[in-house]
DNA sequence: GTTTTTGTTGATTGATCAGTCAATAAAAAA
DNA sequence: TTTTTTATTGACTGATCAATCAACAAAAAC
Protein backbone atom coordinates (compact mmCIF):
# COMPACT_ATOMS: atom_id res chain seq x y z
CA UNK A 1 0.00 0.00 0.00
CA UNK A 2 2.87 2.35 0.59
CA UNK A 3 2.97 5.00 -2.03
CA UNK A 4 4.90 8.03 -1.53
CA UNK A 5 3.77 11.93 -1.11
CA UNK A 6 1.79 10.73 1.28
CA UNK A 7 2.57 13.06 4.09
CA UNK A 8 0.58 16.04 3.73
CA UNK A 9 -2.67 13.78 3.38
CA UNK A 10 -2.20 11.86 5.93
CA UNK A 11 -1.79 15.28 8.64
CA UNK A 12 -4.38 16.98 6.91
CA UNK A 13 -6.37 14.27 7.42
CA UNK A 14 -5.52 13.29 10.85
CA UNK A 15 -5.96 17.07 11.57
CA UNK A 16 -9.40 16.71 10.13
CA UNK A 17 -9.82 14.00 12.50
CA UNK A 18 -8.56 15.64 15.81
CA UNK A 19 -11.26 18.48 14.97
CA UNK A 20 -13.81 15.78 14.34
CA UNK A 21 -13.00 13.54 17.44
CA UNK A 22 -12.81 17.04 19.82
CA UNK A 23 -15.91 18.17 18.62
CA UNK A 24 -17.72 15.01 19.28
CA UNK A 25 -16.12 14.62 22.75
CA UNK A 26 -16.37 17.52 23.16
CA UNK A 27 -12.70 18.00 25.08
CA UNK A 28 -9.56 17.53 24.20
CA UNK A 29 -9.65 13.75 26.24
CA UNK A 30 -9.53 12.21 22.59
CA UNK A 31 -7.00 9.02 22.27
CA UNK A 32 -4.33 9.07 19.85
CA UNK A 33 -5.80 5.58 18.88
CA UNK A 34 -9.44 7.46 18.39
CA UNK A 35 -7.80 10.01 16.42
CA UNK A 36 -5.76 7.70 13.95
CA UNK A 37 -8.98 5.51 13.81
CA UNK A 38 -11.07 7.99 12.54
CA UNK A 39 -8.37 8.68 10.12
CA UNK A 40 -7.87 5.46 9.18
CA UNK A 41 -4.54 4.99 10.40
CA UNK A 42 -2.78 3.65 13.27
CA UNK A 43 -1.81 5.45 16.36
CA UNK A 44 1.85 4.53 15.52
CA UNK A 45 1.59 6.72 12.32
CA UNK A 46 0.05 9.52 13.84
CA UNK A 47 3.16 9.83 16.31
CA UNK A 48 5.07 9.34 13.48
CA UNK A 49 3.35 12.58 11.62
CA UNK A 50 3.06 14.22 14.85
CA UNK A 51 5.79 13.53 17.20
CA UNK A 52 3.96 13.67 20.54
CA UNK A 53 -0.36 14.21 21.35
CA UNK A 54 0.55 18.21 22.20
CA UNK A 55 1.81 18.20 18.69
CA UNK A 56 -0.92 17.40 17.33
CA UNK A 57 -3.67 19.58 19.03
CA UNK A 58 -1.31 22.58 18.56
CA UNK A 59 -0.78 21.98 14.78
CA UNK A 60 -4.85 21.10 14.72
CA UNK A 61 -5.19 24.37 16.91
CA UNK A 62 -3.07 26.31 14.75
CA UNK A 63 -4.93 25.02 11.27
CA UNK A 64 -8.19 26.20 12.76
CA UNK A 65 -6.72 29.86 13.78
CA UNK A 66 -5.21 29.76 9.76
CA UNK A 67 -8.50 29.04 8.50
CA UNK A 68 -9.95 32.04 10.59
CA UNK A 69 -7.47 34.25 9.50
CA UNK A 70 -7.95 33.47 5.82
CA UNK A 71 -11.91 33.66 5.66
CA UNK A 72 -11.15 37.32 8.00
CA UNK A 73 -8.86 38.72 5.58
CA UNK A 74 -11.33 37.65 2.02
CA UNK A 75 -13.99 39.42 4.03
CA UNK A 76 -12.44 42.60 4.87
CA UNK A 77 -10.81 42.85 1.28
CA UNK A 78 -14.41 42.79 0.39
CA UNK A 79 -15.40 45.52 2.74
CA UNK A 80 -16.09 49.56 1.54
CA UNK A 81 -17.01 51.21 4.48
CA UNK A 82 -15.72 51.35 8.11
CA UNK A 83 -18.80 49.94 9.50
CA UNK A 84 -18.95 46.85 6.68
CA UNK A 85 -15.29 45.80 8.02
CA UNK A 86 -16.55 45.36 11.83
CA UNK A 87 -19.62 43.75 10.09
CA UNK A 88 -17.49 41.56 8.25
CA UNK A 89 -15.20 40.01 11.02
CA UNK A 90 -18.54 39.60 12.98
CA UNK A 91 -19.98 37.49 10.05
CA UNK A 92 -16.95 35.77 9.66
CA UNK A 93 -16.53 34.42 13.29
CA UNK A 94 -20.08 33.45 12.43
CA UNK A 95 -19.64 32.03 9.25
CA UNK A 96 -21.31 28.42 8.43
CA UNK A 97 -17.88 27.11 8.48
CA UNK A 98 -16.89 28.69 11.61
CA UNK A 99 -19.37 28.59 13.72
CA UNK A 100 -20.05 24.86 13.28
CA UNK A 101 -20.89 22.59 16.74
CA UNK A 102 -17.05 20.66 16.53
CA UNK A 103 -15.40 23.72 15.42
CA UNK A 104 -16.57 25.62 18.29
CA UNK A 105 -16.45 22.80 20.96
CA UNK A 106 -12.58 22.47 19.91
CA UNK A 107 -11.95 25.76 20.23
CA UNK A 108 -13.34 26.02 23.56
CA UNK A 109 -11.32 22.75 24.44
CA UNK A 110 -8.25 24.54 22.81
CA UNK A 111 -9.15 27.60 25.33
CA UNK A 112 -9.35 25.58 28.63
CA UNK A 113 -6.07 23.92 27.51
CA UNK A 114 -4.10 26.99 26.44
CA UNK A 115 -4.25 27.59 30.90
CA UNK A 116 -2.07 25.24 30.70
CA UNK A 117 0.20 25.02 27.46
CA UNK A 118 2.37 27.83 27.07
CA UNK A 119 1.89 27.23 23.15
CA UNK A 120 -1.63 27.31 22.76
CA UNK A 121 -1.56 30.30 24.97
CA UNK A 122 0.92 32.16 22.53
CA UNK A 123 -1.55 30.84 19.61
CA UNK A 124 -4.79 32.36 21.05
CA UNK A 125 -3.02 35.78 21.79
CA UNK A 126 -2.19 35.50 18.08
CA UNK A 127 -5.55 34.89 17.34
CA UNK A 128 -6.67 37.57 19.84
CA UNK A 129 -4.23 40.29 18.47
CA UNK A 130 -5.74 39.50 15.39
CA UNK A 131 -9.42 39.98 15.99
CA UNK A 132 -8.20 43.47 18.21
CA UNK A 133 -6.76 44.76 15.42
CA UNK A 134 -9.14 44.17 12.54
CA UNK A 135 -11.99 45.23 14.76
CA UNK A 136 -10.36 48.63 15.68
CA UNK A 137 -9.65 49.12 11.66
CA UNK A 138 -13.11 48.94 11.22
CA UNK A 139 -13.92 50.87 15.06
CA UNK A 140 -11.21 54.00 15.24
CA UNK A 141 -12.95 55.62 12.11
CA UNK A 142 -15.76 56.07 14.01
CA UNK A 143 -15.26 56.90 17.88
CA UNK A 144 -13.06 58.45 19.74
CA UNK A 145 -9.94 55.61 20.58
CA UNK A 146 -11.29 55.21 24.02
CA UNK A 147 -14.42 53.86 23.08
CA UNK A 148 -13.53 52.27 20.44
CA UNK A 149 -10.97 50.41 22.23
CA UNK A 150 -13.78 49.35 24.52
CA UNK A 151 -16.57 48.69 21.49
CA UNK A 152 -13.23 46.09 20.19
CA UNK A 153 -13.26 44.44 23.41
CA UNK A 154 -17.02 44.15 23.59
CA UNK A 155 -17.54 42.91 20.59
CA UNK A 156 -14.62 40.42 21.59
CA UNK A 157 -15.99 39.23 24.53
CA UNK A 158 -19.59 38.74 22.85
CA UNK A 159 -17.98 36.54 20.28
CA UNK A 160 -16.22 34.42 22.95
CA UNK A 161 -19.52 34.21 24.86
CA UNK A 162 -21.72 33.54 22.24
CA UNK A 163 -19.12 30.45 21.19
CA UNK A 164 -19.14 28.96 24.31
CA UNK A 165 -23.18 29.45 24.74
CA UNK A 166 -23.51 27.76 21.36
CA UNK A 167 -21.06 24.92 22.58
CA UNK A 168 -23.49 24.02 25.42
CA UNK A 169 -26.95 23.97 24.19
CA UNK A 170 -27.00 22.46 21.24
CA UNK A 171 -27.05 24.91 18.61
CA UNK A 172 -28.56 27.69 20.38
CA UNK A 173 -28.40 30.72 19.81
CA UNK A 174 -27.57 29.67 16.05
CA UNK A 175 -25.81 31.56 13.63
CA UNK A 176 -28.25 34.27 12.89
CA UNK A 177 -29.10 35.30 16.04
CA UNK A 178 -25.70 35.66 17.39
CA UNK A 179 -25.08 38.00 14.20
CA UNK A 180 -27.99 40.07 15.32
CA UNK A 181 -27.30 40.30 18.69
CA UNK A 182 -23.99 42.41 17.76
CA UNK A 183 -25.62 43.84 15.07
CA UNK A 184 -28.13 45.33 17.54
CA UNK A 185 -25.37 46.35 20.09
CA UNK A 186 -23.60 48.19 16.60
CA UNK A 187 -26.64 49.98 16.39
CA UNK A 188 -27.01 50.70 19.63
CA UNK A 189 -23.53 52.68 19.55
CA UNK A 190 -22.65 56.16 19.09
CA UNK A 191 -20.91 56.32 15.67
CA UNK A 192 -19.73 58.52 13.29
CA UNK A 193 -18.58 60.93 16.68
CA UNK A 194 -14.85 60.22 16.18
CA UNK A 195 -14.40 64.02 16.15
CA UNK A 196 -17.36 65.42 19.00
CA UNK A 197 -16.01 63.14 21.98
CA UNK B 1 -7.41 11.34 65.60
CA UNK B 2 -10.71 10.70 64.23
CA UNK B 3 -13.26 12.02 66.04
CA UNK B 4 -16.77 12.48 65.17
CA UNK B 5 -18.85 14.86 63.09
CA UNK B 6 -16.39 15.30 60.30
CA UNK B 7 -18.23 14.63 57.40
CA UNK B 8 -19.65 18.04 56.64
CA UNK B 9 -15.94 19.42 57.37
CA UNK B 10 -14.31 16.98 55.04
CA UNK B 11 -16.72 17.66 52.74
CA UNK B 12 -16.28 21.24 52.47
CA UNK B 13 -12.03 21.12 52.94
CA UNK B 14 -12.37 18.23 49.76
CA UNK B 15 -14.70 20.60 47.92
CA UNK B 16 -12.34 23.65 48.27
CA UNK B 17 -9.28 22.14 47.77
CA UNK B 18 -10.90 20.65 44.41
CA UNK B 19 -11.90 24.12 43.28
CA UNK B 20 -8.18 25.63 44.30
CA UNK B 21 -6.79 22.65 42.13
CA UNK B 22 -8.94 22.89 39.20
CA UNK B 23 -7.92 26.46 39.13
CA UNK B 24 -4.14 25.87 39.43
CA UNK B 25 -4.14 23.69 36.74
CA UNK B 26 -6.63 24.90 34.68
CA UNK B 27 -8.67 22.11 33.84
CA UNK B 28 -10.48 19.01 35.22
CA UNK B 29 -6.98 16.94 34.66
CA UNK B 30 -6.96 16.52 38.32
CA UNK B 31 -5.82 13.67 40.52
CA UNK B 32 -8.03 12.20 43.43
CA UNK B 33 -4.62 11.92 45.63
CA UNK B 34 -3.86 15.98 44.66
CA UNK B 35 -7.07 17.07 45.68
CA UNK B 36 -7.10 14.80 48.94
CA UNK B 37 -3.32 15.77 49.63
CA UNK B 38 -4.67 19.43 49.31
CA UNK B 39 -7.21 19.04 51.63
CA UNK B 40 -4.42 17.14 53.90
CA UNK B 41 -6.49 13.81 53.88
CA UNK B 42 -5.77 9.96 51.63
CA UNK B 43 -7.23 9.63 48.40
CA UNK B 44 -9.57 7.06 50.30
CA UNK B 45 -10.97 9.16 52.05
CA UNK B 46 -11.97 11.76 49.11
CA UNK B 47 -13.73 8.64 47.58
CA UNK B 48 -15.35 7.74 50.97
CA UNK B 49 -17.27 11.03 50.90
CA UNK B 50 -17.96 11.56 47.58
CA UNK B 51 -17.70 8.55 45.66
CA UNK B 52 -16.72 8.55 42.20
CA UNK B 53 -14.78 11.46 41.12
CA UNK B 54 -17.61 12.58 38.86
CA UNK B 55 -19.65 13.04 41.66
CA UNK B 56 -16.99 15.40 44.05
CA UNK B 57 -17.06 17.59 40.80
CA UNK B 58 -20.47 17.65 40.80
CA UNK B 59 -20.86 18.53 44.05
CA UNK B 60 -17.96 21.12 43.21
CA UNK B 61 -19.86 22.61 40.78
CA UNK B 62 -23.35 22.81 42.70
CA UNK B 63 -21.17 24.66 45.26
CA UNK B 64 -20.17 27.51 43.03
CA UNK B 65 -23.33 27.73 41.96
CA UNK B 66 -25.05 27.88 45.39
CA UNK B 67 -22.49 30.67 45.84
CA UNK B 68 -23.59 32.52 43.33
CA UNK B 69 -27.25 32.35 43.56
CA UNK B 70 -26.89 33.70 47.50
CA UNK B 71 -24.75 36.17 46.08
CA UNK B 72 -27.04 37.66 43.40
CA UNK B 73 -30.16 37.04 46.06
CA UNK B 74 -28.55 39.55 48.45
CA UNK B 75 -27.87 41.90 45.87
CA UNK B 76 -30.97 42.06 43.79
CA UNK B 77 -32.41 42.31 47.28
CA UNK B 78 -30.90 45.62 48.05
CA UNK B 79 -31.95 47.29 44.19
CA UNK B 80 -34.32 49.23 44.16
CA UNK B 81 -35.31 50.22 40.58
CA UNK B 82 -35.05 48.06 37.47
CA UNK B 83 -31.74 48.98 36.55
CA UNK B 84 -30.41 48.94 39.35
CA UNK B 85 -31.70 45.07 39.33
CA UNK B 86 -29.72 44.68 35.92
CA UNK B 87 -26.46 46.05 37.66
CA UNK B 88 -26.45 44.38 40.43
CA UNK B 89 -26.62 40.99 38.53
CA UNK B 90 -23.63 41.99 36.82
CA UNK B 91 -21.72 43.43 39.66
CA UNK B 92 -22.31 40.07 41.29
CA UNK B 93 -21.05 37.95 38.46
CA UNK B 94 -17.72 40.54 38.22
CA UNK B 95 -17.53 40.59 42.61
CA UNK B 96 -14.11 40.06 44.23
CA UNK B 97 -15.74 36.62 45.52
CA UNK B 98 -16.58 35.40 41.94
CA UNK B 99 -14.26 37.27 39.61
CA UNK B 100 -11.18 35.47 40.77
CA UNK B 101 -9.27 33.62 38.91
CA UNK B 102 -9.38 30.10 40.85
CA UNK B 103 -13.22 30.23 40.33
CA UNK B 104 -13.09 31.31 36.89
CA UNK B 105 -11.04 28.52 35.53
CA UNK B 106 -13.25 25.87 37.12
CA UNK B 107 -16.13 27.52 36.08
CA UNK B 108 -14.95 27.36 32.40
CA UNK B 109 -12.93 23.56 32.83
CA UNK B 110 -16.79 23.11 34.03
CA UNK B 111 -18.11 24.50 30.92
CA UNK B 112 -16.25 22.19 28.27
CA UNK B 113 -16.71 19.17 30.70
CA UNK B 114 -20.73 20.03 30.16
CA UNK B 115 -20.27 18.68 26.85
CA UNK B 116 -19.65 15.35 28.01
CA UNK B 117 -21.63 14.77 31.39
CA UNK B 118 -25.26 15.09 31.65
CA UNK B 119 -25.13 15.93 34.98
CA UNK B 120 -22.98 18.85 34.96
CA UNK B 121 -25.03 20.32 31.51
CA UNK B 122 -27.87 20.39 33.75
CA UNK B 123 -26.25 22.16 36.34
CA UNK B 124 -25.08 24.71 34.09
CA UNK B 125 -28.73 24.89 32.37
CA UNK B 126 -30.06 26.09 36.12
CA UNK B 127 -27.36 28.64 36.41
CA UNK B 128 -28.11 30.14 32.46
CA UNK B 129 -32.07 30.23 33.69
CA UNK B 130 -31.74 32.10 36.88
CA UNK B 131 -29.31 34.51 35.27
CA UNK B 132 -31.57 35.20 32.53
CA UNK B 133 -34.60 35.47 34.58
CA UNK B 134 -32.70 37.63 37.29
CA UNK B 135 -31.81 39.67 33.86
CA UNK B 136 -35.11 39.60 33.08
CA UNK B 137 -36.78 41.11 36.01
CA UNK B 138 -34.58 44.35 35.46
CA UNK B 139 -35.11 44.65 32.01
CA UNK B 140 -38.54 44.09 30.99
CA UNK B 141 -39.62 46.96 32.78
CA UNK B 142 -37.20 49.04 30.84
CA UNK B 143 -37.49 47.32 26.86
CA UNK B 144 -40.20 45.90 24.66
CA UNK B 145 -40.44 42.64 25.03
CA UNK B 146 -38.03 41.37 22.27
CA UNK B 147 -35.67 43.88 22.82
CA UNK B 148 -35.39 43.10 26.53
CA UNK B 149 -35.15 39.42 25.80
CA UNK B 150 -32.09 40.49 23.47
CA UNK B 151 -30.41 42.51 26.46
CA UNK B 152 -30.26 39.49 28.82
CA UNK B 153 -28.67 37.36 25.95
CA UNK B 154 -26.12 39.98 25.10
CA UNK B 155 -25.24 40.38 28.67
CA UNK B 156 -25.21 36.82 29.35
CA UNK B 157 -23.03 36.58 26.46
CA UNK B 158 -20.78 39.44 27.79
CA UNK B 159 -20.41 38.24 31.24
CA UNK B 160 -19.46 34.29 29.58
CA UNK B 161 -17.05 35.99 27.51
CA UNK B 162 -15.36 38.46 30.01
CA UNK B 163 -14.70 34.94 32.12
CA UNK B 164 -13.38 33.37 29.12
CA UNK B 165 -10.73 36.21 28.76
CA UNK B 166 -10.00 36.71 32.26
CA UNK B 167 -9.08 32.84 32.45
CA UNK B 168 -6.97 33.01 29.52
CA UNK B 169 -4.51 36.50 29.91
CA UNK B 170 -4.00 36.20 33.52
CA UNK B 171 -5.72 39.09 35.38
CA UNK B 172 -7.13 40.95 31.99
CA UNK B 173 -10.08 42.18 31.85
CA UNK B 174 -9.96 42.90 35.63
CA UNK B 175 -13.41 43.25 37.14
CA UNK B 176 -13.63 47.21 37.25
CA UNK B 177 -13.23 47.10 33.85
CA UNK B 178 -15.60 44.19 32.98
CA UNK B 179 -18.08 45.65 34.88
CA UNK B 180 -17.19 48.76 33.28
CA UNK B 181 -18.03 47.37 29.85
CA UNK B 182 -20.74 46.13 30.51
CA UNK B 183 -22.67 49.35 31.82
CA UNK B 184 -21.46 51.14 28.78
CA UNK B 185 -23.77 48.50 27.43
CA UNK B 186 -26.37 49.48 28.95
CA UNK B 187 -26.10 53.00 28.69
CA UNK B 188 -26.54 53.17 24.99
CA UNK B 189 -29.75 50.67 25.41
CA UNK B 190 -32.95 53.17 24.58
CA UNK B 191 -34.00 52.47 28.23
CA UNK B 192 -37.48 53.43 29.22
CA UNK B 193 -38.79 53.05 25.40
CA UNK B 194 -41.35 50.30 26.69
CA UNK B 195 -44.76 51.18 25.07
CA UNK B 196 -43.30 52.67 22.48
CA UNK B 197 -41.53 50.56 20.57
C1' DG C 1 -16.26 -3.55 78.83
C1' DT C 2 -17.86 -5.10 74.71
C1' DT C 3 -19.91 -3.77 70.36
C1' DT C 4 -21.02 -0.69 66.83
C1' DT C 5 -20.43 3.33 64.33
C1' DT C 6 -17.50 6.77 62.23
C1' DG C 7 -13.13 8.16 60.42
C1' DT C 8 -9.03 7.04 58.17
C1' DT C 9 -5.25 5.07 55.44
C1' DG C 10 -1.71 2.08 52.80
C1' DA C 11 -1.52 -1.15 49.59
C1' DT C 12 -3.28 -3.05 45.60
C1' DT C 13 -5.80 -3.80 41.30
C1' DG C 14 -7.19 -3.01 36.76
C1' DA C 15 -7.75 -0.13 33.07
C1' DT C 16 -6.26 3.25 30.01
C1' DC C 17 -2.94 5.47 27.09
C1' DA C 18 1.11 7.97 25.22
C1' DG C 19 4.98 6.85 23.22
C1' DT C 20 8.58 3.41 21.28
C1' DC C 21 10.46 0.00 18.30
C1' DA C 22 11.43 -3.64 15.47
C1' DA C 23 9.68 -5.49 11.42
C1' DT C 24 7.51 -5.28 6.72
C1' DA C 25 6.83 -3.56 2.25
C1' DA C 26 6.55 -0.58 -1.63
C1' DA C 27 8.77 2.88 -4.22
C1' DA C 28 12.83 5.52 -5.64
C1' DA C 29 17.65 6.08 -6.11
C1' DA C 30 22.03 4.08 -6.76
C1' DT D 1 19.94 -5.27 -8.62
C1' DT D 2 21.04 -3.54 -4.49
C1' DT D 3 20.27 0.11 -1.38
C1' DT D 4 18.01 3.68 0.62
C1' DT D 5 14.07 6.24 1.65
C1' DT D 6 9.24 6.58 2.83
C1' DA D 7 5.06 4.54 4.66
C1' DT D 8 3.05 1.65 7.84
C1' DT D 9 1.77 -1.37 11.66
C1' DG D 10 1.33 -4.70 15.75
C1' DA D 11 3.12 -5.53 19.86
C1' DC D 12 5.06 -3.83 23.81
C1' DT D 13 6.41 -0.77 27.88
C1' DG D 14 5.90 2.33 31.48
C1' DA D 15 3.37 5.57 33.73
C1' DT D 16 -0.67 7.28 35.64
C1' DC D 17 -4.88 7.00 38.18
C1' DA D 18 -9.61 5.91 39.73
C1' DA D 19 -11.49 2.87 42.60
C1' DT D 20 -11.48 -0.91 46.15
C1' DC D 21 -10.54 -3.17 50.40
C1' DA D 22 -8.81 -4.91 54.42
C1' DA D 23 -7.20 -3.16 58.50
C1' DC D 24 -6.73 0.01 62.30
C1' DA D 25 -8.28 3.53 65.71
C1' DA D 26 -11.13 6.50 68.32
C1' DA D 27 -15.50 7.64 69.95
C1' DA D 28 -20.32 6.42 71.08
C1' DA D 29 -23.80 3.21 72.27
C1' DC D 30 -24.99 -0.62 74.72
Amino acid sequence: MPKVGMQPLRRKALIDATILAIGERGSLDVTMSEIAGRAGVSSALAHHYFGAKDDLLEATMRYLLTELNADARLALRAAQTPLQRVSAVVAVNFSEKQFRSETIAAWLAFYVEAQKSQALRRLLRVYARRLHSNLMSGLAPLLPPAQAERAAETIAALIDGLYIRRALRDGLPDAATAVALVEAYLANLPLGTKGRA
